[in-house]
DNA sequence: ATCACTTGCATAGCTTGCTATTCAAGTTAT
DNA sequence: ATAACTTGAATAGCAAGCTATGCAAGTGAT
């Protein structure tokens, strides 16, 4: 039984991702940003003030990670986070003006990634592509339900 | 500006690789295998006895990451490495029973998370979707020389 | 032979992700 | 009002990546 790991999806799928990963990486590191804040950030840039739940729930990412992530962005100055004045276990979290700056630069920094990694790509090819990306990840297992 | 997550080649490939290796994960737990062992298993039921530097240059990942892992298996007795009696720096990496039992059950895990994770596209999409992946893969950018 | 260079691995220290567990704040039922 | 449950977040501990650095074994030039 051969395995050939080049028709792999997942395989391939891992193999994009660090790629993705590590050229965003050297695009935001001038700015002090780091790949794992980012999905916060673009939820945040849209609506400040989110709690540490609204957080997970739009970006599919565990809740323990997301606290761990936000640990390391207020330690960096990116955001505040602060006790619900109405519900004590909830924590809001606050962009820092500095964060808030960063909006533009980072965004920009990222499509341009996107740009040069899909550059090989005709324009239909790119639209089939994000459209499969986006189709293999609303696909829904039987064993294993996400997004349910 | 805005920047929609979803539209995003990135972002995409970051979720939808988290969607795999949560789903492979889960699939190999049973045979007390993890992901990062995966590309080096498969290098290695081809091609026994490799050395470090030939798995680091046939799988694109860092040399310290190839270390890290093949210290892990080591400590998990799926690979015994042993010095090159020829030349003492390298490390040869030589898999053991328990490792060369586990790969029909691991390729077929594989197989089958790629299976259903792609349930959702037809066979036309399914081959699209492989070469599209492979493509930006192997899509070079003038910044930062990949497989050069 | 020795000194400088190269090469192959290991180690340190970090981020990003996960599961499992704990803890405090709210809610509900009695 | 209290006991039991639920809910939001934090913590512990691990895997899998990465960069940067160190180190020992080989190679080459003088």
């Amino acid at each position: 039984m051969a395995f050939a790991k080049d028709q792999s999806a997942g395989y391939l799928a891992n193999h994009m991702a660090r790629i993705f990963a590590h050229g965003l990486t050297a695009r935001i590191k001038p700015l002090g940003l780091t790949t794992g804040t980012f999905p916060a950030l673009l939820e945040l840039w849209e609506t400040d003030g989110l709690t540490q739940k609204q957080l997970v729930e739009r970006l599919d990412i565990e809740q323990a990670t997301m606290a761990n992530t936000l640990a390391r962005m207020e330690r960096d100055g990116l955001v505040v986070r602060k006790k619900d004045t109405n519900d004590g276990r909830v924590q809001r979290v606050w962009l820092t003006d500095r964060a808030r700056d960063l909006r533009g630069p980072a965004i920009a920094a990222a499509q341009e990634e996107n740009a040069v990694r899909l550059a090989g790509l005709t324009e239909d090819e790119r639209r089939q592509f994000i459209a499969l990306l986006q189709k293999v990840i609303r696909t829904k297992t039987p064993g294993e339900p996400r997004d349910a």
